[in-house]
Parts: structure tokens; C-alpha cells; sequence
RNA sequence: GGUCCCGUAGCUCAGGUGGUUAGAGCGCGCGCCUGAUAAGCGCGAGGUCGGAGGUUCGAAUCCUCCCGGGACCA
């Protein structure tokens, strides 16, 4: 009976599909953003310049989960900004250069591992084969990191990128090296770095891990030549012995002198107990000195009596461990090294590559152990050998510690000594100059991430940008051939650049030296006249930390960016490195904002790591999900701290989007007769109330944009689509559905949903910018462009704004909340109604709330959602109840159902009721 | 080993300067609808606020220590 008619109603209607299909759809839109060139179009409008410098991950393997993350909340943010009108640069980029990568290739390759069979890893035609062998595989692993990048939706030029090994680039590069050459900045220096015998090279930062490692632990004496007293030392690296040249003291830590059997041994007050417990030594108390005391004097070297080492002060020497007397030597530690320079030791470093003493470790004395060519562990056991004949050994044991191991080999590194080129932080003031800026000269967000790059420029030592590998920038030093003298002579440097940039990037290995050096060249130092290349090459740091320049400056893009945005490990490297090149280069920081986010853990909060086997990958979200739903999920909570992914939150974000989706399918499907928008004034009051709701949410929502606080927008989005969905869209149904086409009624209820339709699209579409584009195109908007990201956010009238309204619908829908509870008594047990519609309210307010129930007297039903609401001073009904704002009585609702919508009618003449009567005439007879 | 950050319902998060029975959305359970239908609506149950001390009349909110997790550094 009713089914006849349904066919006169105003059904929703669309085309726009329930289910997304997302993994197998988002590549049509993505093809739709390339073939129509947006990005292209973003790049070159008019408008404000906005630049977004992406740091470059590096090309030797499929991108991670957190790789998707940054490129994700870049994406957003150009997104953004292109919506709100902006001209767009974001010019993707990799890191090419480096270790990793020059490893594989020689491990992995046939053809270099058989040319090593005869030749030196050092040999210039191995290294040239190693070049090529690398820029192949790093090409190879772009493409594939472009592919992955573009199914997330990144919108970029993918023809305009960048990488550290454009031939352009490392010209470009060589070039700033040169200029900083020239100011000043640049030096060489020999000095001890973490060394890997495993693979004959010093090692970075990066490349170190630590490891728990026993080593020996060595106490042992030496003589005071000044005084009749010992002191105790205690090492545990005994063959650094060798390379002995100072005693190191506390200025803070007095020391006592134990006369123990003949001997006077002088060691740290704090550490008596245990130096008496490790080692036996016990005697009576004679004397105590400040270490101050022993600034100057004299000790007999451990090893050789013809050597002195001097007593010195040092900040690090600590009661925690040994004896409060430390051993340095400059050559074969960082600490050594640096206290050796204050106090002008010699850095002494009798190592070879291998881990094998030189003849220097024999040449020093008069009474050598005859260690060249032997081992370090050799070197050691002789040491201690000699200690032992001069009876200044105490004990040999054990020590547990964290110690430095080669990330590949997993074998302990050595300190060794080499000469090495640095960037000085502090010429130029530019550390200084550098904590001002960032304090001053640029935002960071979180707010409290100023603190990680503060302290990390001001604690960071001089930059060690030199390597001894194959694959990077050449640092094109050279060498005299008669003083030995090695440096870097900026003329050579820019010639080098120009046969780079005519696209030799192998020029340094191929061409003889004379092809760069100027006519009748002379040794700087000692006037020579023959030279040899020098092959060390640039800190991989140095090439992205230099991009700023050799992008953004050379491409005459713009010079600073506006944003950088990294995970925050980048405050003591990209962020880092680009500031110190910026300040040095430019006197200014390369960036305006720099923003960084957490790391992605697994749903327990754990690292991912593959022996874990908690990996999630982003391909396998995607394959399964869709791109838009892995967005959702990086906006679902706050980035800059670590977030957690796993089954059940990406069951929460599929249903997020779920919802999302289906609101905007209500939307659509209710707009598809409608294209004019009513004026504002001719608006029902509760359309009025949802515009309200809505402007509010579009200027919030732009302000958490602007502060990139993208999980608000989400939140606040979110709740804004489940109480629409739940209260407006819910009462709207029967204005839609059921009054004429044409009816004011009707229309201005879509007037409100178009208009949350452009909003919730532009809300949404940085973030789910592949259903943004889907809704965009299904959209009534006249005139409207062919992407929805050539588009520029319209802004929300002012009018929208209706205070009056809001405060009046917040208490309505407060009685609202206090009244539903009731009519679930008359559904659950006494049955008598199944929907709303069904029911009817008697409602006898307190006096407060009379005068505005009556103001809305005529839409209560539809804001209670029920067929009969009804202000009376003695309310009737089934079941009596009563409130905060008054009481009231439900029962089911009287009188007869119209069969066309289902309200309930105390009477009404003929078949349907008034309403549909009229909608029914309405609509032509065919 | 050092420094910094995080730890509120199953999940993601709110909870200015300490003050009534700790909130939201989702999920879950139950019910309704079948004219948004692999949708929509309603109701309900879930928390020793990581743990232990302490300050206070009173602490999820302040202090100390511990546990778990993360980052950076050595």
C-alpha cells in the first residue's frame, strides 16, 4: 500500500558509490592530476610564493612507514596551501651519495667484486667503477621510491626533482665548498676518529652502533719524577698505551697518598673503596692533594723510561670509575684529543689502517717493544708485559661496557688518528650567529622542539666533512709533492666544478691534475711544482645540508624556504647541517618553519624492526586500504608525537572513513536538483543553526590548518560529520524527502547541505585528497574547475555567524538529550512505538523555558524528531517523567499515519496528510 | 651509561593557573528502522587517570623514586 508512494518522493540520488574501492581507484585520479598537469598549474599561478624544501630520503630501498608519514604531512600542507591560493614549489628530492649505498654495490656486485680481486678498493679505476656502479643502483632505487611516492597521492611535478648527484648539483656543491674555502671556514686537521679496521675507513656518526663489549681492565702505576710517589691508573684499551702523553686529573676530586708496603700511590678520595675492593691495594692514609696538585708534574711515560707525560687537569676525569687518574692519549681518543689540544700534546697515532702499530709506535724511544707490524692486541699484551718487568702492574680483569661497533660488521671500532678536513663552527661567529637565529628568525613546531636544534648547535663540535670512500662530492684537495703539504686551492675546486657541470662527474678521477691547475702553479707552502689528487670526499650531510643552496638558490626557486618538515631526528642532521651551510653562506637560517614529527611504532608502542616482526608497510596498507585511508590515519593523531599503527587503529580509521564517505554520499544525493543556493535571510532557523555549526567549524578548522595541526582538523571534522549525521541530516529527511521539489522547506535545507558540501570537501581534501576529487567531480557547484585543487577556498560568509540561534538550539537539543532516554521506555518495554515517528511528547516546560519552546513551536517535531510535541500545562501520556527543564509524559502518538510520510496526524482529510497533498499536486502529471 | 619526551576507558584523544559522581568520538553489547540500507537512529556497559611514596583540607593535574616505551648523544 505505502510502496505506491515512495515513487512521488524526493529520493536521494548519486552516483557517487557507497564503497570507495580506494586501492583500485586512487591511481585513475592520480593519472587525472598528472595527465591535466596540476602541479604544473599550482607551480606558475599568480599568487603568494609558498615553498615547501623537501628533505631527501635516501635511494637504497622501498620507502617505510615513516617515509609515507613525512611525504604525507608535506602533502597536506601543499595541499593546503594551494587551496588557499598560494603559488606552489615543492620539488621532491633524494639523497644519493654515501656509505650504504657504496657498501652494497661493493659487496653485492660481480663485476667490482672481481675487479678487487687484483686491484686496491683506493685504486682510481676501482673507485670510477664503484661511481658508476653506484649512481646505477641509486637511479634505480629513485624510480622506485617516485613510483611508491606517487601511489600515496603525493601532488608534485614529478619531472622536477632533484638529486645529490645531479651532475648540477655536486657542480653546484663544489662551488659552495670552494666559497667557504675562501671565508675561512674550512680546515685540515689530524685528529682520532672511531675507526673500523673491518672496512679500513673512519666512520660517521651514523654508522656507529653500541654494543656491550668486555674488554681488559688494567690498573697499573707509573713513577712521579718529581716526588717519591706512584700513581694508579686504570685503562681499558692497553695498547693505546703506546700513544701515552699525559696523566689527567680532577680539579674537583681531592686524591690521597697510601703508603702501601714501600710504595706511596696516589689516587682519587671518591674511589678508595672501590680501587680497594677491584684491586687489593690497601695502606695508610698519608696524605691528600687536590688535583689541582698535580698540574705539571712530571711521570715517567708507562712504557718507555726515556719518556715523560705530564700531569694535567681535565673536566671529564670522574670518581665513577678507575681510579680518578686517566690516561690520555691524544691519538686514540676524542676527549684525549680535544683536553690534548688545551694543553698542546702531541696527537699521537702509531696505527695503520689495518689496526697494525707503525714503526713510530718503536721510533718514539730508546727502548722499543718492537711492535711495528703487529696487532693492536699483540701491541696490548707486550704492553702489559712491560708493565709487569718494571713492576708497575697491579691487575688485569675484566670490563663490561657500551662500546662504539661498525653498524655493518659489528665488529668494536679503534681510535685512530688521520688528517681530515672540518668545518669550523665557530669561525665567523657562526655558532652564534646561528643559536641567535633560531631563536629569533625562525618558528618551530612543536614549540618545544627549539630545544633539540639549540642544544644541538651549540654542543655540535667542528663538522668532520671528509670521508675516504668512493661514492660522493670529491673534496678536491691536492697535495704537494715535495713538502707533502695537502690543501684546498679554490681555483682547482672551481674548475673541477665547471667540467662536473659540463657532465663529467668523474673528471676529479679521469683528467690529470694538470688540467686544473693554473699555468705555472706553485706550492702554496713551499713553492713546488708537482701535485697529486687527494680522493677524500664530501659528508653525505654536506649534500643535503647543502641543498638549500644548490636547489633552492641555483634553481632561482626562492631563498628561504618556508617550511622544512622532518622527523625530529633531523635537529642534529638535516635541520642541522642546512642551518650551519645557510648561516655560513647566507648569514640566514634556509628555513622560516621548520616542523618535525614522531616516529611511527608499532601498536604496543615499539620500535618497528624486522626481528621484531612488527613492520607494517605502507604498500601493504594501501594494497589493502587505499592511500586515503592511510592519510586519514596520519592525521587521526597528533604527529608531533610518535604514533602507533596496527589492526585495530586501522580499523578505526577505515570506519572514520566510512563515515566521512557516507556523509558526503548524503549530501550529494540530496543536491542532485539543486544548483541556487537560497539567500541566507529566507533560511529555516535550524538551517540557520547547522550554517552557524558550520562556520564555526570551517575558521577553526583553517586556524589548526595554519598551525599545522592537522589532527584537529580532523577531530573537530569528525565530530562536525557524526552530529550532523546523527541530529541535522536525521530531521532533515522529512523536508527532503517528503515536501515538494520546490518547497522553501526543502530548499533551504539544501541550501545548508551545499554549502557543507564545498566546505567539508575543502576541509577534507589535503588530507583525503583522491575522495575529495571523487565528491568534487559528482558536485552540483556551477563553474566549478575540472580539480578541485585548482580551486581557491572560498571564505565563509560572515553572516553565517547567528550567536542567537546556537545558544537557543544548544538548550533545545539539551531537553532533546533529556528527553530520549523516555521514548526508549516505550520501545524497549512497553513496545508500544518501534520508530520515533511513532511517538508523541506532552511536554510541560518550567517557566524559564517557555518563552523559547513556544518561539520554536513549529519545528519541535522535527527537532525532537517525533510526530507530535505538545506544550501543555497537564501533560498525558503512557509514562510520566520529569527533569531539569520541566516534565513531561511520552506515549504512542494519536490519531491516523499519512501513508506517503509516516507522520502520525490527530486528523487530516482524504488519503495523505496536507503536506503531501500539496507536495503531491506539485508535482506534474505525465 | 647521559640528556630529553611520552604513558587518562579496547582504539584515537579532551581534561587553562590542583577543587563536586574523570569527558568525547569510534569500537563493543542491546534495541529500533528498512524511504542514506554492506547505510541510518537510540540506549547501555567500559577507566585503581603506568606504579609507589610525598606536598595539600583536597591531585589525573605539583614534587621524588620506580616501571614501560620512544628519540638523541656517548
Amino acid at each position: 500500500m505505502g510502496k505506491s508512494y515512495k515513487e512521488t518522493l524526493n529520493m536521494p540520488k548519486t552516483d557517487f558509490p557507497m564503497r570507495g574501492n580506494l586501492p583500485k581507484r586512487e591511481p585513475i585520479f592520480q593519472k587525472k592530476w598528472e595527465d591535466k598537469r596540476i602541479f604544473d598549474r599550482l607551480k606558475t599561478r599568480e599568487g603568494d610564493l609558498f615553498i615547501l624544501h623537501d628533505g631527501p630520503p635516501y635511494s637504497n630501498g622501498h620507502i617505510h612507514i615513516g617515509h609515507a608519514l613525512n611525504k604525507t604531512l608535506k602533502d597536506i600542507v601543499v595541499r593546503y596551501k594551494a587551496l588557499r591560493g598560494y603559488r606552489i614549489s615543492f620539488v621532491l628530492g633524494w639523497d644519493n651519495h654515501g656509505m650504504p649505498i657504496e657498501k652494497e654495490v661493493v659487496e653485492k656486485d660481480e663485476e667490482i667484486k672481481s675487479l678487487l680481486k687484483t686491484k686496491s678498493i683506493k685504486d682510481p679505476e676501482v673507485k670510477l667503477k664503484i661511481r658508476e656502479k653506484c649512481r646505477e643502483f641509486a637511479k634505480r632505487w629513485v624510480d622506485v621510491q617516485k613510483e611508491e611516492f606517487k601511489r600515496l597521492g603525493v601532488l608534485t611535478d614529478w619531472n622536477d626533482i632533484y638529486l645529490t648527484m645531479d651532475p648540477e648539483i655536486e657542480a653546484y656543491e663544489t662551488e659552495l665548498l670552494a666559497e667557504l674555502v675562501e671565508r675561512g671556514y674550512i680546515y685540515r686537521d689530524y685528529m682520532p676518529l672511531p675507526w673500523s679496521r673491518e672496512s679500513q675507513s673512519a666512520l660517521a656518526m651514523a654508522e656507529i652502533e653500541y654494543y656491550d663489549k668486555v674488554s681488559p681492565s688494567l690498573w697499573f702505576l707509573t713513577r712521579c719524577l718529581d716526588e717519591n710517589f706512584y700513581i694508579l691508573v686504570w685503562t681499558t684499551t692497553p695498547w693505546t698505551l703506546f700513544g701515552n702523553r699525559a696523566f689527567a686529573f680532577s680539579p674537583d676530586m681531592d686524591y690521597v697518598f697510601l703508603k702501601v708496603e714501600d710504595k706511596v700511590i696516589v689516587f682519587g678520595k671518591e674511589n678508595f673503596n672501590r680501587v680497594k675492593e677491584e684491586t687489593s691495594i690497601n695502606g695508610e692514609m698519608i696524605r691528600v692533594e687536590n688535583g689541582r696538585y698535580f698540574e705539571g708534574k712530571r711521570f715517567q711515560h708507562p712504557l718507555f723510561k726515556d719518556l715523560i707525560s705530564p700531569g694535567i687537569l681535565a673536566p671529564f676525569v670522574s670518581s665513577e670509575e678507575g681510579s680518578g687518574i686517566v690516561h690520555i692519549a691524544p691519538g686514540h681518543g676524542k676527549e684525549d684529543y680535544e683536553i690534548g689540544k688545551v694543553y698542546s700534546l702531541e696527537v699521537f697515532s702509531p696505527v695503520d689502517e689495518l689496526g697494525n702499530f707503525t714503526e713510530e709506535a718503536d721510533r718514539q724511544t730508546s727502548y722499543p717493544l718492537n711492535v711495528a707490524g703487529k696487532s693492536i692486541e699483540e701491541g696490548g699484551e707486550r704492553a702489559i708485559e712491560r708493565l709487569k718487568e718494571q713492576g708497575f702492574f697491579v691487575k688485569l680483569g675484566e670490563y663490561t661496557h657500551s662500546y662504539p661497533h661498525d653498524w655493518r660488521y659489528k665488529k668494536p671500532l679503534i681510535f685512530r688518528a688521520t688528517g681530515q678536513w672540518f668545518l669550523s663552527v665557530d669561525h665567523d661567529s657562526l655558532r652564534e650567529r646561528a643559536l641567535k637565529s633560531i631563536k629569533e628568525d625562525v618558528k618551530w613546531h612543536p614549540p618545544e622542539s627549539i630545544n633539540r636544534i639549540y642544544a644541538s648547535v651549540k654542543e655540535r663540535p667542528d663538522w668532520v666533512i671528509s670521508r675516504q670512500r668512493a661514492w660522493g662530492v670529491f673534496i678536491p684537495a691536492i697535495k704537494c709533492v715535495s713538502c707533502n703539504n695537502e690543501y684546498l686551492e679554490p681555483s682547482v675546486m672551481k674548475t673541477l666544478a665547471r667540467y662536473i657541470k659540463d657532465g663529467d662527474v668523474d673528471a676529479w678521477i679521469r683528467l690529470d691534475i694538470r688540467k686544473f691547475l693554473p699555468e705555472d702553479y706553485k706550492c702554496r707552502k713551499c713553492g713546488g711544482v708537482e701535485f697529486e689528487k687527494s680522493y677524500d670526499i664530501l659528508d653525505v650531510w654536506f649534500d643535503s645540508g647543502s641543498t638549500n643552496i644548490t636547489v633552492l638558490e641555483k634553481r632561482s626557486i626562492g631563498w628561504p624556504a618556508d617550511v622544512y618538515l622532518e622527523g625530529w631526528d633531523q635537529h642534529r642532521g638535516w635541520f642541522n647541517a642546512s642551518l650551519m651551510i645557510g648561516m655560513a653562506h647566507k648569514g640566514k637560517p634556509p628555513y622560516k618553519v621548520v616542523i618535525t614529527h614522531g616516529f611511527v611504532l608499532d601498536h604496543l608502542g615499539r620500535a618497528m624492526h624486522k626481528s621484531l616482526g612488527n613492520v607494517v608497510s605502507p604498500q601493504e596498507i594501501i594494497n589493502k586500504y587505499g592511500a586515503d585511508v592511510l592519510r586519514l590515519w596520519a592525521v587521526s593523531s597528533d604527529y608531533t608525537q610518535d604514533l602507533r599503527i596496527g589492526d585495530e587503529i586501522m580499523a578505526r580509521v577505515v570506519d572514520a572513513y566510512r563515515k566521512i564517505r557516507n556523509t558526503y554520499r548524503y549530501l550529494l544525493s540530496n543536491l542532485y536538483d539543486f544548483d541556487k543556493p537560497l539567500e541566507y535571510e529566507s533560511l529555516l532557523p535550524m538551517d540557520k543553526w547547522a550554517l552557524d555549526r558550520l562556520y564555526d567549524l570551517v575558521k577553526e578548522c583553517q586556524r589548526f590548518y595554519d598551525n599545522y595541526e592537522f589532527d584537529k582538523v580532523f577531530r573537530k571534522s569528525y565530530d562536525f560529520v557524526v552530529d550532523m549525521s546523527s541530529f541535522y541530516f536525521e530531521s532533515l529527511k522529512d523536508r527532503l524527502y517528503t515536501y515538494s521539489a520546490d518547497s522553501l522547506e526543502r530548499r533551504s535545507a539544501q541550501t545548508v547541505l551545499y554549502h557543507i558540501l564545498y566546505h567539508l570537501s575543502m576541509i577534507f581534501a589535503p588530507i583525503i585528497p583522491h575522495t575529495a576529487e571523487e565528491v568534487w567531480e559528482h558536485s552540483p557547484f556551477k563553474d566549478k574547475s575540472e580539480s578541485i585543487f585548482l580551486e581557491v577556498w572560498e571564505d565563509v560568509p560572515d553572516r553565517f555567524r547567528n550567536e542567537e540561534i546556537r545558544g537557543d538550539f544548544s538548550l533545545l537539543r539539551s531537553m532533546r538529550d533529556e528527553v530520549y532516554p523516555s521514548l526508549e521506555v516505550l520501545r524497549r518495554e512497553k513496545k508500544v512505538i518501534g520508530q520515533n515517528l511513532d511517538a508523541r511528547i506532552e511536554f510541560k516546560p518550567k517557566d524559564e523555558y517557555v518563552d523559547i519552546l513556544r518561539r520554536y513551536e513549529n519545528y519541535l517535531t522535527e527537532i525532537f524528531g517525533v510526530s507530535q510535541f505538545v506544550i501543555t500545562s497537564s501533560p498525558e501520556g503512557d509514562e510520566k517523567f520529569s527533569g531539569e527543564f520541566g516534565v513531561w509524559a511520552v506515549s504512542h502518538a494519536k490519531g491516523k499515519k499519512c501513508p506517503r510520510c509516516w507522520i502520525w496526524f490527530e486528523t487530516f482529510e482524504g488519503e495523505v496528510c496536507d503536506k503531501c497533498k500539496r507536495a503531491l499536486s506539485a508535482i506534474p502529471q505525465s
